[in-house]
RNA sequence: GCGGCUGUGGUUUAGUGGUAUGACCGGAGCUUCCCAAGCUCUGAACUCGGGUUCGAAUCCCGGCAGCCGCACCA
């Protein structure tokens, strides 16, 4: 049983995973989140919004999963995200059509499926493995296609990222932050992809939750205000060039962008921050590594692009989260389907006075004169210099006819504007977080296996303990009334009560022996347990175990409450916290 | 999607053409003053469908799911 086998057994018996649909024979690529895997999961949804929305001020926003064609035209996958595939009815391998033929015609991928299997037919096209015949092109398109209202309605589509979401709202969020970058707005949600073959439990899933920021950011101008907190952070890096010599090397962000090996401080300021919230979820430091994409791999428009990638025991290295520099290609992209300007107004610290030659063609002697072609006529004037505009008939061409314009009712002059600021279209830095990977890799991350003494010295046994990080923790403390006895059990619940008012997740449990409680606890990475027994009544004092090493302190039971709190959020050291037992 | 392997209580496992073994587990009770103790009782399974057969969980075919490889993975 390697790693994953033993976490995935232990996260379906406990309650953290289950496949989807298992009463019905279950689906592939479906997941659900049972009672302890939800809490998880949402504690570290919880910590990401503390460290997002909270700390870097990226509000979060809640756009529809169903998206509308025109969005995912802009985003690109309509087109992009399907590929038109054809099989070979010999051996049943898949093939890009599109890459069959892109020898014999030039435009192969502007063709559509009719196109192609007529290209293919012509050509005598067959399988390259095999040399059989090929089947009819079909179109595969990850996104989960559905109606909008009845009948024929309208075709939409389930997200594929939740990306676009703050790329659409792009106007109303630049005027909610009062139009001063960089500002940025996140989701948590999920999104859908139609794989073709999901696996690796809940590594690749049809339906997933991201969570996503986008930060528009002046393309002038990509410092960090706040880049000193993570200069000196020293960062396992995988950078393209490393990747040819297979070399991780750590370094200070701050030198990694004086290298030019991170493109600039922004995104290194990014790459601290995933960093961080990463550990701070219970990733194990030397088992994260930052991989930047190769020249080849990155998307065209993108700049600079870098992976986290966890180290899992089956999978090798897992890419959890990209953090890229996409330009300003999302929003032209929108701006060019949409038809409206996406773009911000930048005053200058001062206004610029410039002079500018301007042509002035009267256009009330050029409409009568050129009638529907005048204004494509005036702005081929527009583009003339002074030489050409000074004779006395000005020649332009406009869609290849020749127009002569008198020079009398062409205007132009050196004029001096004051311009005190333009628009600019802001480039967008996008962290998108793929939570149940993070999920997977924390509880794989946790679980360990260790050999302890028995009852009464007997020989060692296994221990099976999630060492999850106190914040994350699904149960973070344990009631346990030492004996199933009432005089224990009033004073468990009256604990148990106080600390829920506390608004600490606890679990009472008064089912078997004490031993096994604890055990049981350890298994689901419960960080404390409390334990009443007859001292108890003596003298008011509870027994804490921590789970990490099973050390067990005696407090009062005046202030459990605080003392726990304490314990769990504020690092209070946990051996001095009570009489050591 | 293609190929290979696999599928028995919640988990894990034995086994066979005649309805299934054990362990852990869960529940009730007894016992028990701190690390999966013990005792009693109890709960729970042959992945689904079709075929062959008097009879299929076992043999055959197909579906589904899991794992591995290929392809795919903005």
């Amino acid at each position: 049983m390697d790693k994953y086998e033993q976490v995935i057994e232990l996260a379906k018996r406990r309650g953290f995973l289950w496949n989807s649909f298992e009463l019905y024979g279950g689906t592939a690529g479906f997941y659900d989140y049972g009672p302890l895997g939800s809490t998880l999961k949402r504690r570290i949804e919880q910590i990401w919004r503390e460290t997002y929305v909270v700390q870097e001020g990226y509000m979060e926003i809640e756009a529809p999963t169903i998206g509308i064609e025109e969005v995912f035209v802009a985003s690109g996958h309509v087109g992009g995200f399907s590929d038109p595939l054809c099989e070979c009815k010999c051996c049943g391998e898949a093939f890009r059509a599109d890459h069959l033929v892109d020898k014999i015609v030039a435009v192969a991928d502007s063709l559509n499926n009719e196109e192609l299997d007529k290209v293919i037919k012509e050509n005598n096209v067959k399988c390259p493995e095999c040399e059989g015949d090929l089947g009819e092109t079909y179109e595969f398109n990850l996104m989960f296609k559905t109606n909008i209202g009845p009948g024929a309605g309208r075709q939409g589509y389930m997200r594929p990222e939740t990306a676009q979401g703050m790329f659409v709202d792009f106007l109303r969020l630049a005027r909610f932050y009062r139009e001063k970058l960089p500002f940025g707005a996140t989701q948590i949600g999920k999104s859908y992809r139609n794989e073709i073959s999901p696996r690796q439990g809940v590594i690749r899933l049809r339906e997933f939750t991201q969570a996503e920021a986008e930060i528009f950011i002046d393309p002038n101008d990509k410092k960090h205000a706040n880049f000193s907190r993570f200069a000196n952070t020293v960062i396992n890096l995988y950078s393209d060039e490393g990747q040819d010599r297979e070399e991780v090397e750590k370094m200070p962000l701050g030198e990694a962008v004086k290298n030019g090996i991170i493109a600039h401080e922004f995104l290194a300021y990014q790459i601290g921050l995933t960093n961080h919230f990463l550990q701070r979820v219970g990733i194990t430091a030397d088992k994260l590594r930052f991989r930047q994409h190769k020249k080849d791999e990155m998307a065209h428009y993108a700049i600079d692009c870098w992976d986290a990638e966890i180290e899992t025991d089956r999978f090798g290295w897992v890419e959890v989260v990209g953090i890229a520099d996409r330009t300003d290609y999302d929003l032209k992209a929108h701006a060019g389907v949409s038809k409206t300007e996406l773009s911000i107004y930048r005053e200058y610290s001062e206004p610029k006075i410039v002079t500018q030659f301007v042509v002035k063609p009267n256009m009330g002697k050029l409409g009568p004169l050129f009638k529907g072609k005048a204004k494509a006529v005036a702005d081929a004037l527009k583009a003339l210099g002074q030489a050409e505009l000074e004779q006395d008939n000005i020649t332009v061409v406009v869609d290849g006819e020749e127009f002569t314009v008198p020079g009398e009712i062409v205007e132009f002059a050196d004029e001096t504007v004051k311009i005190s600021g333009e628009n600019i279209i802001p480039h967008v830095i996008e962290p998108s977080y793929g939570i149940d990977r993070i999920f997977y890799s924390t509880m794989e991350h946790a679980f360990e296996e260790e050999m302890v003494a028995g009852k009464e010295d007997t020989e060692e046994e296994a221990r099976i303990v999630m060492r999850l990080r106190k914040e994350v923790a699904p149960v973070q403390v344990a009631i346990l009334p030492l004996l199933t006895r009432e005089e224990l059990i009033n004073p468990a619940k009256s604990i148990e009560i106080q600390l829920k008012q506390k608004g600490l997740l606890v679990s009472y449990d008064d089912s078997g022996t004490i031993g096994r409680r604890y055990r049981r606890n350890d298994e689901i990475g419960t960080p404390y347990s409390v334990t009443i027994d007859y001292d108890t009544l003596e003298d008011n004092s509870v027994t804490i175990r921590d789970r990490d090493n099973m050390k067990q302190i005696r407090a009062p039971m005046e202030g459990i409450a605080d003392l726990l709190h304490e314990l769990i959020y504020m690092g209070k050291d946990f051996e001095s916290a009570g009489k050591a037992l």
